[in-house]
Formats: structure tokens, C-alpha cells, sequence
RNA sequence: GCGAGGGUGCCGGAGUGGUCAAACGGGCUAGCUUGAGGGGCUAGUGGCUUAGUGCCUACGCGAGUUCGAUCCUCGUCCCUCGCACCA
């Protein structure tokens, strides 16, 4: 078998000294195809995951060249943002998990020092990554890449650009934000910076104020504001420190872990002193109704959670129903804290909201449902929360309470409806105020458990902005998708995104232009680069081009890419010549907008969906992107890829055991659409002997075989063709894994039944076309492969710059003769099964009568019309004299054919008769005896009648 | 919960109102290749049945629309992704 890598080497450095792939703009009329994908995050090599999102562009880009496009696929390297810094700390510190990282890619023990300096990261792996992406035979010109970060001057100076034309129209604006945070380290903490609680969020709560008569409050925190008229008491627990603080100026009594967090929440704190829980009990607070509540003692109290003080709601809430329940029958407790038992014991559920199948007092119902009996059945009661929760906000109602405690009446609302005027009205009347907590547990890699923080000053994108919504939709509604089906998608995200905080105070990236202290957070500043890609080479390799940049201020970006101002002006500041800035502002637009842009499904929500935002903002109608590609993941094996399964790899490892063209075709081959793909590795050794076989077969049968032209190879003909048809048809909407079946393995399978019917014996001309269409159709996918085929059969120039074939004639006749053919071949074997016989003498082949097409053709026309009536078709049917004679065999065969909806393929007899005895020597070959072909008609077999059109009556002897 | 997508053979996955037991790939079984190495070829791979190429059953589950549904409608169960300030 042929060593594929080293047929990968010589092409490669054949194109590279050829400079076969670089791009150039040599006539701006030449029609574009400007490819772009999410530059992968350089804090490593990259990975199987990677390939397979970028085996899109690759062979798309690869098509549209063959087809004459001139091809612009555009690569970056992401540096900025918290990652690589994170990365870089931890080998500073020798952390032996970051270093084993790097250790298991291969990074030699000396080198790994070299790593505690975030900029060698930065330097290190987009040059490998290149090398990589080459390795694959990626159509990449590299003097278009790039690599994004203040590291990069001219790339910084684009970021900076780009936000000053946000802020100018308006859509950066300054606001509060929670975010999750270490108090420890003073950061937020984002997910991946988290010892636990990856996935948790900032969750926003209400702090209720329950006032004591001597004016202090006790504060509890709540998600249901819906449920305030039916708070009966109040729980503390009794062996908790509580503090007292001074909070906004009102003295508080609270948890001491809210003490805390409200002070990051933009509240002034002052704790006075510590108090025990019990402390409380027995005195009464003032609710938001006028009426007064006693507070309780309890045990299910947990002081993590909120003001670690609660509120009772016994109707609606199950723990507080159950606790109530327990104190009531616990008279010792009651007594021990020097309750009135009487008055205790007289508290009774409020009801206040409506909820259909558990009435108004919900808690008791669900309690009993899930026979609950005691507070200390945590878990139940925890998911008997979630599910009430559900229920409330989404099937209860308001009752009678909720006439006029709001200033609208509420009565019979859904609850889910009124909650956020309750919620409205409560912090208005200074009863209720915003608080924030994560939704579970969060704890940062330094190990303190994390609070949220809301941060002042932070700088927001306003994807809120309705005006600004309307553009991004009217962007994605010029655009084709693929799949179409991810629109829904898109429209809802376009909607639901809010304003987005987009700067931080540490990490790589640009600095904000107005306001030095943040830095322009990573999803932010890559929404546009695109269009730096365009002119890249010209302000990264300047001295290629002759001169040096001195600085590139906005007045440069707004020339090239808005055509504002003049070449002159720039070309002082600039240092660039003035002949180049018109160069790249034609250039820029030439390549813009973008034809083509995918990614996995997972970027919908955000990289994907901010680019259209961005783009509107800043771009004209035509510059806006013109398509999205959203694939799924890949999975290996069909499991998620881990490094844990042991089926994780890079795409170095694969290149260096595979060579690049079986990756690349099981990549192409994983799948299609937004399901999560499959990269199979059986497909792969599978793959490798298939790729050999193309290249052999190649130089065994090109220019070799008979002159004279028979049946079957017009049938190839026309398979070759079909194939054609359908590779592009499916490269055109995108279909890989479809267009890998259309332009491989069906053409292999027809070279397969060819061969199996010329025993070997091919047409010249036939077999030529054939392996030099193959080695086209090909080539986006395995170029390698290809043009060393292509070489072996004599040709010189590349087969990566020949057109795209073109489909010639289709003969259906030509493919119905030979189904016909393959069809009679399974019959004959079935039959042979039946009736017992391993070897037989004869077998007598019986085509159906002629009145049997004429029938048939009749009878779909009918179906086809919508005919369903049987008297109706059988009557039209025999309209016919010929028919007529055989109306007793119509009869049978009818009922099924409308039952079918269809009638057997009509031909017509002479066709059947000529095909089959094309083919009969062929027939007698295969099954090693004397075959006769006989018209049904002609026949008085009994036999003979049992055959149709599309299908023979079979006698075997 | 919300939004989106999906549930088809031993597996991956086509099909999207009729000729389609289900493309294409993989696996498995049998036979052949008269000869060794995960090679090639042929046949088979839902059930039942058969002097004959047939019949029945199936596309998560239940109901409906239709002459006819894997494909449309409704209900139900299950799975995947996302729900953010993070690349």
C-alpha cells in the first residue's frame, strides 16, 4: 500500500514552490469567495474538534476554487482574554496539573519555563498551529493570518477603531453588573477559574424587610415576592450568629455571609455586633400588609443560603409548612423558648394564590402528595420545591388578597404575570430591595467559596437596544443559513440578548480607548476582524511592501474600510504609501463582505450573533455577512471527545499517523447539519485503503481498453455524471458527509458494478473520463491523494486549479436497463434459494408483455393525476382494445397497485428485451449456465405471466 | 422552566405523504478465492412462509387527519445543545 504521507510531503512542497494557493487580487472583476471560521484559542494545540469545524471551509474553499473563485480563506489565532494568562500563572507557580498539560502535548520538560510568560504562549502556538493547519493542506495563504491581542500593534489598533465607532453611535454604555466573584482575589471568577460550581450564575433575589418595634429590621431574601400577602412568621435559627449591622443607614439583622456580600452589592455595611438566633424568637415583625408575625425557630434554616433568615409562607412553601407543623407538635421546643403554645398552634396557611389540582393552600397538597412527615427530608422537600416553584410561576393565580394591594388588580392574574409589578411596587415602597446570590455553590480556584459582586462602572455592549435588535435582524434576514433550520434559533437569540459587559480588568486584549483601566473582553473584540483579515499582509509585512507604518489612527480604518477622507491625509500619518492605502481599501472591498462563516452550534448564542450586531453597527447593508454555517461537535466513536477516554487527539497526532487526506475525509464524512457528528474510526483504515486504491487504479487503467463503445459504458457515462450532479449539488448547500457519498462512494460503487459487468474489459475513453473526474471530484476533499493520481497519469499542471467537471448528458432508459438488470440478478438468487438449487442448468428469463407497459403507463398517469377510484381507472384503463383482452388480469393486478399509489416502472418491452439481452452473456457468466430471454407473450410458461414491467417472471432448471 | 433540535435494523446514519425493509458506510454470518498475516469476490443479515421472486410487521409511545403516514396534527415519554458576560 502507498505511504499517504509522503505523498502529502511531495504535494505539499510542490505547491508551496509552485506558490500555488497565494492569494492575489489580479482582476478586481474575478468573481470572490472570501471563507472565514472563529480562530481557534492558542492555549494549545489544536484538536479533532477544531478540524472538524474547519473541514467545512477547507473543502468549500477548495470547490470554489476549482470552480473559478477567487478564494480568500481567512485564518487568526485568538490570544486575548483570561485563558492564557490564567495558564501561563499556573506554570509560574509550577502547578502540576498546567504543566502535565503541557508535558502530554509534547512540550519538551527544558521548554516548559518558557511558558510562565503569557507572550511566549502568543508566539509559540499560532506558529504551530500554522504548521499544523499546512500539515492538513489547508488552503491557507499565511501572510493573511494573524494573531489577535495588543501584542499585535496594527491589530490593536483596529480594536480600538472599531469601539470608538461603537461608542460614537451610542452602543457602549456604562452600567452596574453582578458578576461572580472571589473575594479573596478581588476578580471574578468565570467558570473555568472555579474549584466548583462551573455553570453557576449570578441569581437575583429580593431582600424583604420585616421591621421590629423597636425599628430594627430582620431581612429575609426570597424568590417569591408573589407569596408576600401570606407570610405568617418568620423562622430563624436558633443557634446561628446573626449580626447587627447598620446597612444604607437602617439597622439591620442579617446572616453574616449577606453582611458580606451586600457590601460588594454597592451597599454601605456596618456590623455593630453578633447575635445568637434565638435572641429573636418570640418578638414580632411588621410585614408589608400592616399585619404583625412572630418570629419562629427552626432548624431547616441554612445560614449560606441568603440572609440565612426566612420568611414563612406556609401556603405555598413546603418547607415552611412542614416546619410550622413540626413546631407546632414540638411543645417542649415551644415552651423552651417561651412561645405561647396556643398562639403558636393557631397559625394557619394564608392562602393567596390559586393553583389548579392543588387549591389554595399548594404546600399542603404537595406534601401530602409526597407524604412528606418531617423538615429533615432534605432532599424531597428540595425537589418538591423546584417542582412548586414551577408550578406556581407558570399555572397559579392571584386570589382576592391581590384586589388593591398593587396598584393594579391582580386578581386572577397569572402569577407569573404580576410578578415583576409586585416586585416593582415592593422595592418602591422601600419594603423590598434587589440582592444577589449565585445560584448554587461557588468556589474559586484559591479555594474561598465565591459571593457576586456588582460591579460599577463596567463598560456594556446595548445588544438591548431595540433600534439596534431591529438592524441585527434585518442582517440575518439577508443571510443564508446552513442549516436554514437554525434561524428560529438566531431570531430568539437576537431578541434575548441583553447588554453584554464587555470589558474586564485583567487579561489580554486592547485597552478600552476612553478608559485605560478595562481591557475590551475577548468575545468583543473579535466580531468584526474579518475585515482586518483583508488587509492583513499590508500592515503585518509592511517591509515586504516597502515602507514602515508609524501609526494607524482612526482616520486610516475609516479610509479603507468606509471610504471616508482621503488617501493623501493618511498617507502622513500612516507612513503608508498612498498607492497601497487605495490598494487596500480596493482590496477590502473586493474580498468584503464575507461569503462564508461556521462554526459549532455552541457559538450561536454569542460570537455568531454578536458579529451581525457589530456589523450593522459599524458596516453598510452590502458589507453585512452573507451565510452561517453551524455544525455540530464531533465525537469520536460516538463518544464525546475526553482526554480521559483516550480518544482525544490533535490534529498533529492524527496527521502524523494518518496523513492528511484519510483525516480529512472521515472529518468531511463525520456528518452534516447541527446533530452532534460522528469522526468513526473504522472509517478511517477504511479510508486508507480506499485512498490507495483510487491512486492505483488510476495508473493501472488510464489510457488503457477497448476502442468500440457498448451499453454499459454509456451507463457509466451517465453515473458519472449523476455523481457530478450530485457532488455539486450538495458541496453548493454544504452537505459534506452527502457530498462525500456522491463524489466517492458512489462513484466507486458504479467502477465496482462496471468492472463486475465487463468482467475487466473497459472502454478507453470511458474508463478516462471516469478517473479524471473521480480525481476532481475528489480534491476538495483529498488533494493530496489527487494530484499524485493526477501526476501518475501523465498529467503536468496541478489538479487543484483545474475547473469543477461539468455533469453531461443523463439517459434514465440507460440507468432504468441496468436496475433492471441488478434486479433480476437478486430475483435469480432468491428463486434459486426457493426452489433448492445451488447450480443450475438453465435459467429462462421471461419479459413482461407488452400490454403489461401499456398498462402501466396508463395507470400512473392516472395515479398521478390523483385518481384513486378503482372502477374509475380499470374503466379508463380499458378504453384501450389491447387492454381490454386482458381485463381478468387488470382486475388482480389493480387493487394493489393503488394500494401502492404506484404503478410498476413503465419502459417498454422492446427496451427490456434489449437490455436483457445486452446483458445475458453477462447473466450466463455469473451464474455459470445458459440463459434464454423470451417475451411473456410469446410463451405459454405459466410462469411467464407472473412477470411486470421492471421485473422478470424467472423459470430456473 | 424557557428556546432550539432530535428519537428509524447490530452500529453510524439516509428518507420526509405513495413505487422505500430502509440509500451510503461500518459490523456480523456463510460460501468462494487452493493457500498465512484486520486482503478480494459472492450471497445473506426484522418475522413468517414458500415451487417460487410472496405475505406480515416495523421508523420512541398513544390518538387523529388521509384512499394511503416514518414523514402532517394533537397528546405523552425520553435524549442533546444553549440559557451568557466565558473561550
Amino acid at each position: 500500500m502507498l505511504d499517504l504521507k509522503t505523498v502529502a510531503d511531495r504535494w505539499q512542497k510542490e505547491w508551496e514552490n509552485k506558490k500555488a494557493f497565494q492569494v492575489e487580487v489580479k482582476d478586481r472583476k474575478q468573481k470572490k469567495y472570501f471563507l472565514t471560521t472563529p480562530y481557534p484559542y492558542m492555549n494549545g494545540y489544536i484538536h479533532l474538534g477544531h478540524l472538524f469545524t474547519y473541514i467545512y471551509p477547507e473543502v468549500i474553499a477548495r470547490y470554489k476554487k476549482m470552480q473559478g473563485y477567487n478564494v480568500l480563506f481567512k485564518f487568526g489565532f485568538h490570544c486575548t482574554g483570561t485563558p492564557i494568562i490564567a495558564a501561563a500563572n499556573r506554570i509560574k507557580e509550577k502547578e502540576p496539573k498546567q504543566t502535565g498539560i503541557l508535558k502530554q502535548m509534547g512540550i519538551a520538560e527544558k521548554d516548559i519555563p518558557k511558558f510562565a510568560d503569557p507572550q511566549h504562549w502568543v508566539d509559540y502556538f499560532p506558529k504551530e498551529t500554522l504548521k499544523d493547519l499546512k500539515r492538513m493542506g489547508f488552503l491557507i495563504d499565511e501572510r493573511y493570518t494573524f494573531r489577535t491581542t495588543y501584542l499585535n500593534p496594527t491589530y490593536d489598533a483596529f480594536i480600538r477603531w472599531q469601539f470608538n465607532k461603537l461608542k460614537a453611535k451610542d452602543h457602549v454604555k456604562k452600567g452596574k453588573h453582578p458578576v461572580i466573584w472571589c473575594p479573596k482575589d478581588n476578580v471574578p471568577v468565570g467558570d473555568h477559574d472555579r474549584a466548583e460550581g462551573e455553570g453557576e450564575t449570578p441569581q437575583e433575589f429580593l431582600l424583604f424587610k420585616h421591621q421590629l418595634d423597636d425599628g430594627r429590621f430582620v431581612v429575609s431574601a426570597t424568590l417569591r415576592q408573589d407569596t408576600v400577602l401570606g407570610i405568617t412568621n418568620l423562622f430563624v435559627h436558633p443557634d446561628i450568629q446573626y449580626c447587627e449591622a447598620v446597612v444604607d443607614g437602617e439597622q439591620w439583622i442579617i446572616g453574616e455571609k449577606a453582611a458580606l456580600a451586600l457590601q460588594d452589592q454597592g451597599h454601605s455595611v456596618k456590623v455593630t455586633k453578633h447575635i445568637k438566633g434565638k435572641e429573636l424568637i418570640g418578638k414580632r415583625t411588621k410585614e408589608f400588609d400592616g399585619s404583625h408575625v412572630l418570629i419562629l425557630p427552626a432548624t431547616f434554616v441554612d445560614p449560606n443560603v441568603g440572609t440565612g433568615l426566612v420568611h414563612s409562607v406556609p401556603s405555598d412553601s413546603a418547607d415552611d409548612l412542614i416546619a410550622l407543623w413540626d413546631l407546632q407538635k414540638d411543645e417542649a421546643t415551644l415552651r423552651k423558648f417561651h412561645l405561647n403554645v396556643d398562639e403558636v398552634r393557631s397559625i394557619k396557611p394564608i392562602p393567596v394564590l390559586n393553583t389548579p389540582e392543588y387549591g389554595d393552600v399548594a404546600a399542603e397538597a404537595m406534601l401530602k402528595k409526597n407524604k412528606v412527615t418531617s423538615q429533615q427530608q432534605r432532599q424531597l422537600l428540595d425537589e418538591i420545591k423546584k417542582e412548586l416553584y414551577r408550578i406556581s410561576h407558570y399555572t397559579a393565580t392571584f386570589n382576592a388578597k391581590y384586589k388593591h394591594a398593587f396598584s393594579k388588580n391582580l386578581e386572577g392574574k397569572p402569577v407569573h404575570e404580576g410578578k415583576e409589578l409586585i416586585k416593582k411596587e415592593l422595592i418602591e415602597k422601600k419594603f423590598a430591595l434587589p440582592y444577589y446570590e449565585p445560584t448554587g455553590k461557588v468556589v474559586c480556584r484559591c479555594l474561598t467559596p465565591c459571593i457576586v459582586k456588582v460591579v460599577e462602572n463596567q463598560w456594556f455592549l446595548e445588544y438591548n437596544d431595540p433600534t439596534w435588535k431591529n438592524e441585527a435582524h434585518a442582517c440575518l434576514d439577508q443571510m443564508k443559513l446552513y442549516p436554514e433550520k437554525v434561524r428560529k434559533q438566531f431570531d430568539y437569540v437576537l431578541d434575548w440578548l441583553d447588554h453584554w459587559a464587555c470589558t474586564r480588568e485583567y487579561g489580554l486584549g486592547t485597552q478600552l480607548p476612553w478608559d485605560k483601566h478595562w481591557v475590551i473582553e475577548s468575545l468583543s473584540d473579535s466580531t468584526l476582524q474579518m475585515a482586518y483579515c483583508t488587509i492583513a499582509p499590508y500592515l503585518e509585512q509592511s517591509k515586504a511592501y516597502g515602507y514602515a507604518i508609524k501609526t494607524l489612527d482612526d482616520a486610516f480604518f475609516d479610509f479603507i474600510f468606509l471610504g471616508k477622507g482621503t488617501a493623501a491625509a493618511i498617507e502622513k500619518s500612516s507612513g503608508i504609501p498612498k498607492h497601497m492605502l487605495e490598494r487596500m481599501h480596493e482590496e477590502f472591498n473586493y474580498w468584503y463582505p464575507f461569503d462564508f462563516r461556521n462554526s459549532a452550534k455552541d457559538l450561536v448564542q454569542n460570537h455568531l450573533s454578536f458579529t451581525l450586531f457589530n456589523h450593522t453597527a459599524i458596516f453598510p447593508k452590502p458589507q453585512w455577512p452573507k451565510s452561517y454555517l453551524v455544525n455540530g461537535r464531533v465525537m469520536v466513536n460516538n463518544e464525546k471527545m475526553s482526554k480521559s477516554k483516550g480518544n482525544f487527539f490533535t490534529v498533529r497526532e492524527l496527521g502524523e499517523k494518518y496523513g492528511p487526506d484519510v483525516i480529512r475525509l472521515t472529518a468531511a464524512n463525520a456528518g452534516e447539519g447541527i446533530d452532534d457528528a460522528n469522526f468513526d474510526m473504522a472509517f478511517v483504515e477504511a479510508a486508507k485503503k480506499k485512498l490507495s486504491d483510487v491512486i492505483e487504479c488510476a495508473q493501472t487503467h488510464y489510457n488503457k481498453g477497448r476502442a468500440q463503445e457498448k451499453g454499459i459504458d454509456r451507463w457509466l457515462q451517465v453515473k458519472i455524471n449523476r455523481s457530478i450532479s450530485e457532488a455539486t449539488k450538495n458541496l453548493d448547500v454544504m452537505l459534506l458527509k452527502s457530498a462525500v457519498k456522491s463524489a466517492f462512494l458512489d462513484m466507486q460503487r458504479s467502477l465496482a458494478w462496471y468492472t463486475r459487468r465487463t468482467k475487466g474489459d473497459f472502454h478507453k475513453e470511458t474508463i478516462n473520463r471516469f478517473i479524471e473526474v473521480q480525481l476532481k471530484l475528489l480534491t476538495p476533499f483529498t488533494p493530496h491523494v489527487s494530484e499524485e493520481a493526477w501526476h501518475a497519469i501523465g498529467k503536468k499542471n496541478f489538479v487543484s486549479l483545474e475547473p469543477w467537471p461539468e455533469a453531461g448528458f443523463f439517459d434514465e432508459g440507460t440507468e432504468q436497463a441496468e436496475e433492471l438488470i441488478e434486479a433480476t440478478l437478486t430475483d435469480i438468487n432468491q428463486v434459486l434459494k426457493l426452489a433448492k438449487i445451488e447450480k443450475p442448468k438453465k435459467i429462462t428469463l421471461f419479459v413482461a408483455e407488452a400490454w403489461k407497459h401499456t398498462a402501466a403507463e396508463t395507470m400512473q398517469a392516472l395515479l398521478d393525476q390523483g385518481e384513486r377510484d378503482f372502477k374509475k381507472i380499470l374503466t379508463e384503463l380499458l378504453k384501450n382494445a389491447e387492454l381490454k383482452q386482458h381485463a381478468q388480469d387488470i382486475t388482480k393486478i389493480l387493487p394493489r397497485v393503488i394500494k401502492n399509489g404506484a404503478a410498476p416502472h413503465a419502459s417498454s418491452q422492446r427496451k427490456e428485451l434489449a437490455a436483457m439481452q445486452d446483458a445475458k452473456t453477462f447473466i450466463e457468466r455469473e451464474f455459470s449456465c445458459t440463459v434464454e430471454i423470451i417475451a411473456a407473450d410469446k410463451s405459454t410458461e405459466p410462469k411467464a405471466k407472473q412477470s411486470m414491467p421492471g421485473k422478470v417472471a424467472i423459470v430456473v432448471a
